[in-house]
DNA sequence: TCCATTTTTTAGTCTTGTCTAAATATATTT
DNA sequence: AAATATATTTAGACAAGACTAAAAAATGGA
């Protein structure tokens, strides 16, 4: 093993609690796949997260079980060790406190932030986190309203429900998104939908599960596909 | 040519803009280093500055030669091209501003901002780097006392001299440092010497140099090699 | 159970950026 | 002008991370 050998900005010290930034996406992206699939992530499903052929995926799962990051046995899916599940939450803290850096401090928009934060999440400094968490007056919410983890890793599992689940008359507010896509993030500013904003459903149809909401005073008809990306705490 | 079937997260539009993090830091270094190889970077000392073998560097040439960023003959050092200029001029300004931002937003020391800022430095987002110089109020020097260039690329050469240039009883403001290693700071931080403080030659000893200097009522002796690193601007 | 389809893995190739060792060009002495 | 020393380039290898094509394993009917 030559690990000691390579280079590091922070001398060998730390070399085994660091990752290439292609190991923390595929980290991630597992991390975010375990929920639908508890029994191990498929191979195929990685690849359609990451963008990337099966191929690929079997490399990189075999390079992350060599450090002992994933659990692996070949044709069977692969799980987050601690060590894995530790270092993708790393990842998603830093994304999530550059999120809300981006909005609150630079003005930008919720539906510029993602891609920008998917390069600032690979910045290693344990400093820069802590001191931009510092900052940012320890947020509890990204802009999608999605929970940021402490410097522990702990995060709290937000008491939610997709607005789809609601029954006419029910009400609530809208807390988070479910798709962080630009394309659905302008389809909700265009139409004044809102994290923070009460909903309520005024009429739903059977035959779709489209349903007629009311928002600040305002009705708006909505698809299936879009109250099934919209989280709701009800109220 | 199969630029276009790159995979770039702004599309393929910006594409001829976009550099790899390892030809950006060459770029940087050669860039640099034009101060004092007026007529051509020698390998070497590319390599010197790089951490890198000579071997590395020829390989490394080429390909910056080919995307037309170095003009480059064989055996005859290497030069920034227009193009090449201003992508390492883009990088230092947004090194720069990471830098301030540091430690002026997050109670960064000085010697501390160096490597973070190199992490930084490669993010891409016109975007991010416009609004980080607002939200910093567009700051023209960084902790360092190094300018910052603006949009445009443009940016003022301080007119300032080395300490180690002054003469008896001449006196000046501290308003940068040419050396912004980590154990040089934290001398200058232990000894109390900052940037904006006023400094008096009090002695200077032709033997090596060394001088004795006054700074806030504070009497100093400091040898050649502190003096020859700070820039000073005359009063 | 056996066949067909799908999923996953393997084998071999490519690119970027690095390395060592060897070859060649330039610079400096004598 | 050689001879020597130094600087630079070439050749060949390697690792990470991607790809394609082909092989092998698992799965889901009939
Ligand atoms: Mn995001
Ligand atoms: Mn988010
Ligand atoms: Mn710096
Ligand atoms: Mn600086």
């Amino acid at each position: 093993m030559d690990l000691l050998n390579k280079k590091c900005i922070f001398g060998a010290i730390k070399m085994y609690f660091m990752f290439s930034l292609s190991e923390e996406n595929y980290l991630k992206a597992i991390f975010h796949l375990q929920n639908s699939y508890k029994n191990g992530v498929s191979t195929n499903a990685l690849a359609e997260e990451m963008q990337t052929k099966a191929s690929s995926v079997t490399d990189m799962i075999k390079r992350l079980s060599e450090k002992s990051l994933v659990n692996y046995k070949k044709y069977q899916g692969v799980k987050l060790s601690e060590a894995g599940r530790a270092a993708a939450i790393e990842v998603i803290r830093k994304h999530r406190l550059w999120e809300v850096f981006l909005v609150e401090k630079l003005n930008f928009n919720w539906d510029e932030v993602h891609e920008v934060a998917e390069q600032l999440e690979h910045i290693k400094s344990e400093k820069l986190t802590a001191e931009l968490d510092r900052f940012l007056g320890f947020p509890q919410r990204d802009p999608h309203g999605d929970p940021i983890p402490d410097s522990e890793g702990n995060f709290s599992v937000p008491n939610r429900v997709l607005l789809s689940e609601l029954k006419m008359d029910e009400t609530g507010i809208c807390v988070g998104v479910k798709d962080s896509s630009t394309e659905f993030l302008q389809y909700l500013d265009k139409n004044n939908i809102s994290l923070g904003a009460t909903v309520k459903v005024k009429q739903k149809e059977d035959f779709d599960q489209s349903m007629l909401i009311e928002m600040n005073d305002n009705e708006l008809m909505i698809s299936n596909q879009i109250s099934a990306n919209l989280y709701i705490k009800t109220t």
